[in-house]
DNA sequence: TTATATGCGATAAATTTTGTCGTATATAAT
DNA sequence: ATTATATACGACAAAATTTATCGCATATAA
């Protein structure tokens, strides 16, 4: 319970990866997802989704690749999940409530008090934490 | 992501039910299921659980039923969540490696790091505070 | 022109979660 | 005793989500 997804995992695993070298270079999803055993049509597609949000750059044709492009310290694990999966809850009713039961449910009130604990914990950690 | 399960939510809802009540009362899995619009089975079984946990009692028989047992004070909900489903972490290499990556992986102590936030968290949260 | 990279929608496979079925046992009420 | 209604629980089925693949397009360095 409470795992995040291997897209999450895959995006650490490559910013951390990106990290480690120089700036400048480029790193392919290619290279990646061989050297930690990923699936590399599913690795590219976050890769592109992260370039889409900013936080890598994204270079086309051979020689190509990503790098990031953010200052991973401006970037909380919270903005950074919720970019990746969407809204960041243990119930989905936090945010949007199709539950029927609703007026019946009692425990709304205090699952929301929690949300805000691990909202709060994942805001107050950034990214540059986990990769450096 | 990181969404609780039905399972611990249901449990969730039983157990503020029956602190609502008396605690000489007894509380049904029909009456928690009907109320609250939740498969009866599925309770059931949920409550089955926590009585072989010791978190509530189980009387059988016509007029039986569940109240609670233990302390909720005295239960953080991390201990809540383990007995409900199982070991409590983001990754599961938090606990048992099956990864084969296990010496290419880069995020490792990083996740540990994150996951040992998570778990602190639900330590210092009592089930009494989800349920009152 | 070719080879190799990213971009991306559609689809498929796998896994996990959620729910049901069937049967057994316990016990209060009649 | 019989009946009705509760818990107990393993096996199975359905549904939903997650994970992975396919096919084709575009970009660009060599």
């Amino acid at each position: 319970m409470l795992n995040i997804t291997r897209k999450v995992e895959y995006a650490l695993i490559a910013l951390r990866h990106m990290q480690s070298k120089n700036n400048t270079d480029l790193t392919s999803a290619k290279e990646i997802a061989t050297k930690y055993g990923i699936p590399q049509q599913l690795l590219a597609k976050t890769l592109q989704q992260m370039a889409r949000d900013g936080i890598i750059k994204a270079v086309q044709g051979p020689t190509g690749g990503y790098k990031i492009a953010a200052n991973l310290k401006s970037i909380s694990l919270k903005d950074f999940f919720e970019k990746l999966e969407g809204p960041l809850g243990m119930m989905d009713c936090y945010f949007d409530s199709e539950c029927l039961q609703i007026t019946n449910c009692n425990i709304r009130i205090p699952i929301q008090r929690i949300n805000d604990n691990m909202r709060s914990m994942f805001s107050k950690m950034t990214l540059q934490e986990i990769t450096q």
